[in-house]
RNA sequence: GGGCGAGUGGCGGAAUUGGUAUACGCGGUGGACUUAAAAUCCACUGGUCUCAACAACCUUGAGGGUUCGAGUCCCUCCUUGCCCACCA
């Protein structure tokens, strides 16, 4: 027998299935299609993490498990190759990022084919491709076509030091990442996607959807809601109004003042003559403080009066308007009523002597007393004082009926207001798809027509961004210097291009098609394959990549461009994989584990298969803990073992020796691992799929080294059924122990799921708990189905339990049938 | 501050509708094999009491509750993880 050496054994495999393309999905097939989709990896220099590994690892689980219950799978593979690591690497080294990333994928490729992945390799492609990301620019043209996709001056990140534009996730906690310079803010205009536009449907899809509800959660929260009113305040002795945003207007009584954004467009105008200079220094220092500078100062909430003063509608009182910079602009309409049942409000308004009432009670009158004596802030729901015709009505009554008298009076209007804000979708850097627009002195921004897509990223000699904060691109008059499709005069090319969230948001619908080059995909492929039936991916990703995903889809949709309305049918996230020591993995820890070192160690990918998904359940963030390999090498040995010593010398006995006993032993804990793994898989739980294995694989083994006599052909189908069972996991060594077994041409892997045979699964004894006032006591074997009668009067004969209970009285007898009996004393 | 989770041996973690808590694996101890080591195999491995075995009692972050019976359900508290955060 040889020794089970992976290295002999799964670079051999790796190319025959690569040679006999055995994971095809095939199009039209009439089998049921399942698409098992992972997040494509951004192909970074340092290869594959151990992340990437579980990711891939259990998707790969699945698809295989999905494939051999008779599903046409879509298991595909692809690489997000636009970005910023990618731009600065070239940047810092001197190559051309194009290199750069066919370098890259060179060595994922590499490594991704060792863990022994069941991709489909035909339909890879990476967002860098032109004709690629020629749909990607064509379906952003049909976002600027239904105007979704506008200029605005916006603020950006800008580093002073690297002058440079940033992106939103460069900046970590106000700094630049990379420089760790304090950012600021600097006003360029900038193309938008109006993401808003979709902020109710993002919610109520997530009801239509299967997505762990951790991940539902984060998106409703970071769209966020709510509800409220648009209440209109004249301003005293002019004709300026004000809008105010509240989700409160119950508590509109005790408005004592108007709290403005000092970017509030109507500051200028309703600012008086005598605090104009106040109100000019305020502007000033609070422009200058950068965003971590004001977060800093939560607790001191600055501001400055402006002289003016405004009429509360509900009740005709004067209010002082203030400006106060801890009011967003960007939020609502940039300006609140100052009041004392919101926290902030009552700080600010304290700090600056502003005469606050209260009109909201709650119902405790403890609390309430502290409230009225001004020792508590009360911003919770209560009944309503000081609040004239609506006195004693409770706040969410109140909410309806104020509004109302309000919206009679046309002083206010029902109003919903998000969290979420618009998209922008414009990088000024090199690495990306150039934006296809062309601006016109008379027309505007013009769509590049179909014929002229792609819009080809040009060579460039330099590769940083300028110091005025534009894309390099803009330096390369040739490329930029066009004509407008529209009227054929000299025109620009629009110089930005998208951030790397933009191929990812439709990749998925490519893999339907990925050779197209008339449409982005085939409409009938895309009939037959969407939607996606399982999405899995990072928890990190649930509030960008997904959600812009879903918002492109749901655009999609509406054109008529896709079928099904939300692209994925279910999501699941895997948790992170911490080093050994506890704490993130990170090079200047030195904890980082190499997945490709442990392959290449002797373990072998099964090993590592089996260990990342027997060490916690898939979606726990876990340390690594590197003995566990041994242990999962230790079970495949034992398999190998096993099988080798029944096919070398299996020795035929004459019938009257066969150990019934045993036989059906060995046939109940197969169809029991059948019955388990199956169930197990389907609800993701990989981590007991495998223990049960391990149980059921140290139960054949003492069998098989114990003298019992068992049918050959009973051992020869039950280690079938083991090794198909295993094959989602371990591909490698199942598919080599299958053909060690079987003789068989064909591989495992298109093998059929084996199916439990019931009437193993029943056993014709069963043990019965015996328990005296829920404590147990003693145990019962019994046939299945007796009687309570039966089981009681066995457990009264019971020795341990008659000594107990003599001398007492049974109170009640508790039988729970095959499990357990009570007796209550 | 808000939202969503989680607390079980030395460690990662099991535990159907509430029904023998600690499966499986790691680590540890003892043993077999070996000149020796590695590998492999066997036995033991939550705590207290006990020379030991049997038995008994205790044990799922803390405290209370519901129940014949609670890791599981309810309440209060503590600890901790992730995401968001001046969002009116």
């Amino acid at each position: 027998m040889l020794r089970y050496n992976p290295k002999n054994i799964e670079v051999k495999w790796q190319k025959k299935w690569q040679d006999d393309k055995i994971y095809l999905a095939i199009d039209f097939d009439p089998r049921p299609k399942y698409v098992m989709l992972t997040e494509f990896p951004y192909p970074s220099g340092a290869g594959i993490h151990v992340g990437h590994t579980r990711e891939y690892t259990l998707g790969d689980v699945i698809a295989r498990y999905k494939r051999m219950s008779g599903f046409n799978v879509l298991f595909p593979m692809g690489y997000d190759a636009f970005g910023l690591p990618t731009e600065n690497y070239a940047i810092k080294n001197k190559i051309s990022p194009i290199k750069a990333t066919d370098d890259n994928i060179k060595i994922f490729e590499q490594q991704l084919l060792s863990l022994g992945l069941s991709i489909d390799w035909d339909r890879s492609f990476r967002t860098s491709d032109p004709n690629y990301y020629k749909w990607t620019q064509w379906l952003f043209l049909q976002f600027f076509k239904a105007g979704l996709a506008y200029q605005d001056e916006t603020y950006i990140n800008w580093c002073p030091f690297c002058k440079t534009g940033l992106a939103n996730e460069e900046v970590v906690n106000g700094r630049h990442e990379r420089c760790d310079t304090l950012v600021e803010k600097k006003l360029l205009k900038q193309w938008l996607l109006k993401i808003t536009d979709y902020a109710d449907r993002l919610i109520d899809g997530l009801s239509t959807v299967d997505y762990l509800p951790k991940i539902a959660s984060q998106q409703i929260n970071w769209i966020g809601r709510s509800e409220g009113a648009e209440i209109i305040f004249q301003v005293d002795e002019s004709d300026v109004q004000i809008k105010v945003f509240s989700t409160r207007i119950d508590t509109i009584y005790s408005a004592a003042c108007i709290i403005l954004a000092p970017e509030h467009p109507l500051v200028d105008k309703i600012t008086l003559i005598t605090h104009k200079q106040a109100v000019k220094d305020y502007l000033i220092s609070s422009q200058s403080k950068s965003d971590i500078e004001r977060q800093d100062e939560k607790r001191d909430k600055t501001g400055v009066f402006t002289g003016s003063y405004a009429i509360n509608p509900i009740n005709q009182e004067k209010i002082p308007i203030w400006l106060a910079d801890f009011i967003l602009v960007g939020y609502g309409t940039g300006a609140v009523f100052g009041d004392i049942h919101d926290e902030r409000d009552a700080v600010f308004m304290e700090n600056h002597h502003i005469k606050a009432t209260y009109s909201v009670l709650p119902k405790d009158k403890e609390k309430a007393k502290k409230v009225m004596s001004g020792e508590l802030v009360f911003s919770g729901d209560g009944i309503l004082v000081n609040s004239g015709q609506f006195d004693g009505l409770t706040s969410s009554v109140a909410r309806s009926e104020i509004l109302q008298f309000l919206v009679d009076k046309k002083l206010a209007i029902k109003k919903v207001n998000f969290k979420l804000r618009d998209w922008i979708f414009s990088r000024q850097h090199y690495w990306g798809e150039p934006i296809p627009i062309i601006h016109c002195v008379d027309h505007g921004p013009v769509a590049v027509p179909d014929d002229q897509l792609p819009v080809v990223l040009p060579s460039v000699d330099n590769y940083e961004p300028t110091e005025n904060g534009q894309s390099p691109l803009s330096m390369i008059d040739s490329w930029v210097n066009t004509v407008c499709p529209t009227c054929g005069k000299p025109a620009k090319r629009e110089t930005d291009t998208m951030p790397n969230w933009a191929g990812s948001s439709w990749y998925y619908l490519r893999y339907f098609d990925p050779q197209n080059d008339q449409k982005f995909a085939d409409r009938k492929k895309l009939d037959y394959w969407q939607a996606v039936d399982l999405y899995l991916g990072g928890m990190e990703h649930t509030t960008l990549h997904l959600l812009y995903s879903r918002f492109w889809h749901q655009f999609l949709f509406d054109q008529g461009l896709v079928p099904t309305p939300e692209p994925y049918a279910a999501r699941r996230g895997q948790g992170i994989i911490l080093g050994p020591d506890g704490t993130k993995m990170s090079k200047s820890k030195g904890n980082v584990i190499d997945p490709t070192e442990v392959i290449r160690s002797g373990y072998g990918a099964d090993s590592l298969r089996i260990a990342i998904a027997f060490i916690a359940p898939y979606d726990l963030t876990t340390a690594w803990n590197p003995e566990i390999l041994g242990g999962t090498y230790r079970f495949l040995n034992r398999l190998w073992v096993l099988v080798h010593n029944f096919v070398e010398k299996q020795n035929y006995v004459i019938a009257s020796e066969f150990d019934e006993l045993s036989e059906k032993k060995v046939l109940s804990t197969i169809n029991k691992l059948i019955t388990k793994v199956t169930d197990d898989i389907e609800k993701m739980n990989f981590n007991t799929a495998i223990s049960a294995q391990m149980e059921a694989l140290n139960i054949l083994y003492k069998l098989n080294y114990s003298d019992k006599k068992i049918k050959v052909e009973i051992w020869q189908s039950s280690l079938e059924s083991f090794i198909k069972l295993l094959a989602p996991f371990a591909p490698h060594i199942a598919e080599e122990l299958w053909h060690v077994l079987t003789n068989s041409t064909q591989s495992v892997h298109l093998s059929d799921w084996p199916k439990a045979d019931v009437s193993y699964l029943t056993e014709d004894k069963i043990t019965i708990v015996v328990q005296i006032n829920g404590k147990w006591r003693a145990n019962l074997t019994m046939p299945v189905n007796s009687q309570e009668k039966e089981v009681k009067n066995e457990a009264l004969r019971h020795e341990k339990i008659a000594i107990i209970l003599k001398d007492k009285t049974i109170n009640r007898v508790i039988f729970v049938s095959d499990k357990l009996i009570n007796f209550v004393i």
